[in-house]
DNA sequence: AAGTTTATTGACTCGTCAATCAACAAAAAA
DNA sequence: TTTTTTGTTGATTGACGAGTCAATAAACTT
C-alpha cells in the first residue's frame, strides 16, 4: 500500500491533529497514540516523521500562528486606508475561527509552553512583533509620534479582551470583542471617529 | 511523634510547595511525590489530606488569588482619591511578587486549568468581578456613564500587558507595565491627568 | 487501661506512555 | 532483478505516577 511522498500528508494530518487534541483535552497532556489515532496511524509513524512530541507541539504551534497570519493578510487585502485597516485586523483576530476550542486550547498552551521552551517564546515573539508592526502602519497616519505607545497597548488589549472572551463561558462574542478595543481606540486618536 | 493539629500545616505547605513546583516546570505536570517532597512529607500524606491533585491545584489558584487581592487591598489603604486608587491597583498587579517565577507560571497554568475545570473557571471568574468592581469605584468619579466600557477595557489591558510583560523574556519591568496602562488611561478621562 | 481519633509512611497495584525495534511492503534506482 | 529508499506497524521496553492500604505510633477520651 505505501505510497511515496507521504510525509507531508502525514506532517500535516498530525499537525491537525495534535491541535484538535490539545482543543480536547485543554491542554498539553496529550499522547502521541491519542494523536496518531486521530491523524490515521499508527504512534510509531507519529514519532518517526516527527521524533518526539515536543516537535509536534511546535509544529502545530506554527500553524496555528500562520493561520492567524494568514487570515490578517487576506483581511487587508480587502481593504483600505488606516481605519479600515486596524477594523480588519480586529476582525480577524476576534473572528469565530480563533474562539474555536481547538484554538483557544493551543494558544493557552502556547503561553504556558513559552514559559519554558525557547523556541516556543520565539514563536510568540515573532506573532506579537508581526501584529506590532501592522498596527504601526496603520497608527502612524493617525496618531504619529504616538503611534508606538498606542500601537504596545493595543497589542496587550487584543491579548488580554481575546483571553476574558475565550474564558468567558457561554459562546465568545467576537463583536464584543471588536467593540471593547474600539472603546479604546477611539479615545487615542483626536478627534477622528472610525 | 505525631502532634495533632498539623492538618492546616501540611496543607498550607502543599500549597506552597505545589505553587513553586509549578513554577518550576512551567507547567502543571508535576508529580504529587514532587510536591510532598518539596513540602516535606510522603505523597501518601498529600493524598490523604487532599484527595487528590486536582484539589491541590485548586486550592493553590485559591491561594495566589488571594494573595493578589491581600496585595491589592492593602495598596488602597494606603491613598486616597481615585486617581490614587487606581495608580495603587496597577501597582499592586504590576509589583515584583507578580512577576515572580512561580507566580506566572501559576496564573499561567490556571488559564489553562479554567478551560476544563468548572471551579478553576468560577475562581477566576471571581477575580475578574472583583478588580471590575474595583476599577468601577474609582471610574465612576472620572468618567462617570463610561465607567462601564472603560473597566472592562482597563481590566483586559491588565491581563494582557501582563501577559506580554510576563513571557517578554528577561527581567520584567514592572513599571513600564504601569506606564503602558496609563497610557490608555490618561486618554479615557475627560482632561484630568493623574 | 482500653479504645478512639489523628498523623504518618513504605510498599504495592494498576495503569499509562514515550520511545525503540524488528520486520514487512512497495516503489524507485541500479 | 537485485538493491536501496520510503512507508508502516505490532510488539516491546523501561520508566513513571496516581491512588490505595495495611501497619505503626502518638495523642486524646472515657
Amino acid at each position: 500500500m505505501p505510497k511515496l511522498g507521504m510525509e507531508p500528508i502525514r506532517k500535516a494530518a498530525l499537525v491537525k491533529a495534535t491541535i484538535v487534541e490539545i482543543g480536547r483535552s485543554g491542554s498539553l497532556d496529550v499522547t502521541v497514540s491519542q494523536i496518531a489515532k486521530r491523524a490515521g496511524m499508527s504512534s510509531a509513524l507519529a514519532h518517526h516523521y516527527f521524533g518526539g512530541k515536543e516537535a509536534m507541539f511546535l509544529a502545530a504551534m506554527r500553524h496555528v500562528l500562520s493561520l492567524y497570519g494568514a487570515e490578517v493578510r487576506g483581511a487587508l487585502l480587502a481593504v483600505d486606508g488606516p481605519e479600515q485597516r486596524l477594523m480588519a485586523i480586529l476582525r480577524a483576530s476576534f473572528s469565530p475561527a480563533n474562539f474555536r476550542r481547538e484554538v483557544v486550547g493551543a494558544w493557552l498552551n502556547f503561553y504556558v509552553l513559552a514559559q519554558t521552551v525557547p523556541e516556543a517564546r520565539r514563536l510568540l515573539a515573532v506573532y506579537q512583533r508581526r501584529l506590532r508592526s501592522n498596527l504601526l502602519f496603520c497608527l502612524r497616519p493617525l496618531v504619529d509620534d504616538r503611534a508606538g505607545a498606542v500601537a504596545d497597548g493595543l497589542g496587550a488589549l487584543i491579548d488580554g479582551v481575546y483571553l476574558r472572551e475565550a474564558l468567558k463561558g457561554g459562546t465568545p462574542d467576537g463583536g464584543a470583542a471588536v467593540a471593547t478595543v474600539l472603546t479604546y481606540l477611539d479615545r487615542q486618536m483626536k478627534g477622528a471617529g472610525a
